[in-house]
DNA sequence: TTGTACGCGTTATCAG
DNA sequence: CTGATAACGCGTACAA
């Protein structure tokens, strides 16, 4: 627990100077009799490199922070879990926020890269404002937000088509001979939640079904609240044949409420959700999802960053990942054992 | 994306020194006019201050690093949300490290504190031995560990007793009347595995049961894993009457292999698994699960760590949280709606 | 090939 | 109350 050796002991121990144990640890070009010394010094004195002072000079931090709204929601997860090995293998740490999908923190986030204790960020911001795009595009490290920004804006972009997403899901549905689709969302003020809004009323209006305002309920993404913009739903629209869910954590609080409720699973009420994510397969019935890649969102994020990393001047990139229907218990019935 | 100004810039716009830049940001007495012109220099300019620089007189960081053995395990990320917001309130930021449960990437984790790029350290190894003993002693940095470790040793340590829990769960089948009750586990060589391994067997004798090896499967601490080693164990002992799992995963792959048998849970076999993660209460028949007070050990070891950065030199801690048994529809059956 | 000396941005000490 | 200056540990021109 001593206060640990520095390139000066080792110099000391091993009679030269610090520049040449400098440039024996950094692989430099130096007489095999110095490297020896310094090498077994180091060794014998247990040396670590003070990442903090060589950063000072180098002006790198070899850490990068991914800032997501909620690190229990299993999406974000999911991210990290493809985040992390792109980049480690480039030899970056990964720094970890949760900003309670609160704007002020995200912004705050945002101005603590000038702090440079990382070297960029990746952020998945449930609202995006002006305030964030001024802070992002002032931000002194570079930056790949995840959720489509307004066209123009000069970030590193990674997005999905949710609309795609709620239209593949309602046209299922539709297949299926439903017909009174209700639709729980989030919050409208997010950048998901609004677009999903206007999707469900897009999709409703294409498959000439009319849009009936008493089968849209709002709630927010998590369980519990999407469970009770369920029951609230059911009471106002109790012939409702289906439910389309805004995401998967909803999905499940609506599978919880239709048990509950007596209402059979797909055979009443069938119910999809979007994001795909672990729990959906695990589910009981398994639940049909709207799969938004997130796996891949995550990993084209890092990549993303990565080049930005290696090449900072090259124009921003905005890159989409497609939507896929995956098909489950929860709207065709159960597999047979 | 300029370079960022620093009190030497603010010094020259204020017309004052460094040294008073310092003093004002750092709230010391000062002159008002000197504030005044400081502040708004800073202000106009957008100074942050720079963490890096800070660090290297200030030798510390303000970051907290969290090593589990799999970031996509519910367990160590209920940990994570309990851990962060201990360290946030007292200005640390998180860093994670996902080590696969690899003995050298974990040992890597406790050299590479020497580095000095965060303050402490909270591990949660899967393996404890030898080399991690000392390589723990070694650390130049506070290190807490989460898992049992060897007495004597010298680390603030948060464990669990997972041999009650075992019996907590055995007792329990016992006193609903099963009495051929099978014991599917993970790799031996780790420490919760030898724990709940003897535990099971201890547990089998006093509950006056016959021990038979014919009951006990041993596989791997994942879903998949655990369904493979369930399925052996049915051929093997198809007599069975409930499956003890060493964690949650294993028991879901207990209900998937159970649910496609065509065995009725828990009226053909009653299920319990350890951990008391939270799709525990989403799977369908909801699981048992024996609660290792993952949320209060993630808690409890962030505030030792938060002490002992304020209190470098007092004895190690050792902080035991009791298992508690959470008793679902997968033993007792089905609440009535 | 090696050593000296400076700078990275801050904080802290010590005269003035 | 303020300003010059010395660290913190490392990398690196530049000189020897």
């Amino acid at each position: 627990m001593s206060d640990g050796p520095t390139i000066t002991t080792i110099a000391e121990r091993a009679g030269v100077s610090i520049a040449s144990v400098s440039r024996v640890l950094n692989g430099l070009p130096t007489r095999e009799d110095t490297v020896r010394r310094v090498l077994s010094a180091a060794d014998e004195l247990g040396y670590v490199p003070n990442s903090v002072a060589r950063s000072l000079k180098s002006r790198r931090t070899n850490q990068v922070a991914f800032a997501m709204a909620d690190i229990g929601n299993p999406v974000y997860l999911t991210m990290v879990r493809e985040i992390q090995p792109v980049l480690k293998a480039a030899g970056y740490r990964l720094v970890l926020h949760s900003t309670d999908a609160d704007v002020a923190e995200e912004i705050d986030v945002l101005r603590s890269l000038g702090e440079r204790y990382v070297d960029g960020l990746i952020m998945i911001p449930l609202r995006i404002g002006e305030a964030h795009l001024k802070a992002v595009e002032a931000a002194r490290a570079p930056v790949v937000i995840i959720g489509s920004v307004p066209d123009g804006t000069r970030v590193d972009n990674v997005r999905t088509d949710s609309r795609t997403g709620v239209r593949l899901a309602l046209e299922h549905f539709h297949s299926l001979g439903r017909r009174r689709i209700g639709f729980v969302n989030g919050p409208l003020d997010t950048v998901p939640g609004s677009a999903r809004s206007t999707a469900y009323a897009e999709g409703i209006r294409e498959l000439g079904l009319p849009y009936d305002e008493n089968l849209v309920e709002i709630g927010d993404f998590y369980r519990a609240e999407g469970a009770q913009a369920v029951s609230r739903l059911l009471s106002r629209a109790p012939d409702l044949d289906a439910v389309m869910c805004a995401n998967d954590l909803i999905a499940l609080g609506a599978l919880d409420v239709l048990r509950r409720a007596g209402r059979r699973v797909p055979e009443d009420v069938a119910v999809a959700g979007m994001d795909d994510i672990d729990l959906a397969a695990v589910a009981w019935p398994s639940l049909t999802s709207v799969s938004l890649g997130s796996a891949e969102r995550g990993r084209l994020a890092a990549e993303l960053l990565l080049d930005r990393l290696g090449n900072g001047d090259r124009d921003p990139k905005v890159v989409t990942v497609p939507p896929h229907l995956m098909i489950r218990a929860s709207t065709v019935g159960e597999e047979t054992p």
